[in-house]
DNA sequence: TAATAATTTGACCAACTGGTCAAACTAACG
DNA sequence: CGTTAGTTTGACCAGTTGGTCAAATTATTA
């Protein structure tokens, strides 16, 4: 029952969460400091405190929003929309994802490499059956001849694993690609290699 | 020049690198600490400090090996060989490495969200350069007809993304999966992926 | 405008950080 | 055995860390 936020408040803990994003994605949470959010956010130190109870506070402030953005357009996916194209339709989602928010990415990939010490409680509940289902309605697929068998699973990492690349390796990407925009590639060769694996 | 190197020495230097991999690949360079590096080693924080002359030669000792065991597999693709056997042959490889040495995998990957502050030369040198030459035996093998045309670049990154995914992202996998090894089918996945891609 | 509520800050703290150093200890070897 | 080279450590340091708090400032509203 948040319902009051001041304009003061909405400003501040966007300005936080923003700084926070920018700062914890590159860092990690030990790596990052309330002293560097607050000169990212431009905000004093005890004032970003009177914001946010503690750092921890605004660090899983940004990943329980970032888990909701992360597991809905798995969600989305239309059991009865043609199959090929409703994983493309994710695929090329995911990596748009990956285009607009790769500080986002970064921030997930960081709390993955580092155990998801907060949030395997959620990888094994939520993302666990959202996966499943989705599992369960690509062999169903299959089964009924509309895409071709392949591990449901390994498919789905995979898709999340090249996604993703192109936001958390992006100094590795543009060290050998240059510095344009490679996303358009990308997204060609994801289509070509979905098309490849899931027809017939 | 550094021939002798007395038992003591070995064993030390060993354990310290071992204790800093663990370490630094979950925490990234600044979230770890001398205290956990001495505590996971065995040995006091001043005696670390003997050995190597501080924290970060320490993290850059182990950027340094690992550097050198990445771009190897990728030298190691012979040109006169059969085309899809070979980058099969890379592949596999690669995730054999995740598999083996996925704390390398993640301190690599740590240091490549973080911008690569330590090593952005190498990527832009060396990296780049081995990444070119087989981009171009790639497209050399296409224009042959040994294999069918595609993006060079980026079939090398889908390569390199799925193989570290099982390393770096092994606690999400684990999640989704349960805690049997997912490699077998990880790699009959990745052979049909690339079969798929790869034969005209 | 006056009173109240919300916001901001400077000064501060205890714990932790990477690193130093002289002294103590141990291994190696003639 | 004694000497020397190599190893280990406790005590210490200055800077940084997350966090507190009372006081000052600013916004809101009656």
């Amino acid at each position: 029952m948040k319902k009051t936020e001041t304009r003061i408040q909405k400003k501040n803990h966007s300005a936080i969460k923003s700084a926070g994003l920018k700062v914890f994605a590159q860092f990690g949470f030990r790596g990052s400091t309330l002293d560097q959010i607050a000169a990212e956010s431009g905000l004093s130190k005890p004032n970003i405190l009177y914001y946010f109870s503690s750092k921890e506070a605004i660090y899983e402030a940004l990943l329980a929003q970032l888990l909701t953005d992360w597991l809905q357009p798995v969600r989305d996916i239309d059991p009865a929309g043609d199959p090929v194209e409703e994983i493309l339709k994710y695929a090329k989602h995911k990596l748009k994802m990956s285009r607009l928010y790769p500080r986002e990415s970064r921030l997930y990939a960081t709390e993955i490499i580092q155990g998801a010490p907060r949030i395997k409680s959620v990888l094994t509940g939520e993302l666990r059956d959202v996966v499943e289902n989705l599992a369960l309605l690509i062999n169903h697929w299959a089964d009924s001849g509309l895409i071709r068998a392949v591990d449901p699973y390994h498919l789905i990492f995979s898709i999340w694993a090249m996604t993703q690349h192109y936001a958390d390796f992006e100094v590795q990407v543009k060290a050998i690609l240059g510095e344009k925009d490679h996303f358009e590639d990308a997204e060609h060769y994801l289509e070509d290699m979905l098309r490849r694996m899931l027809t017939v």
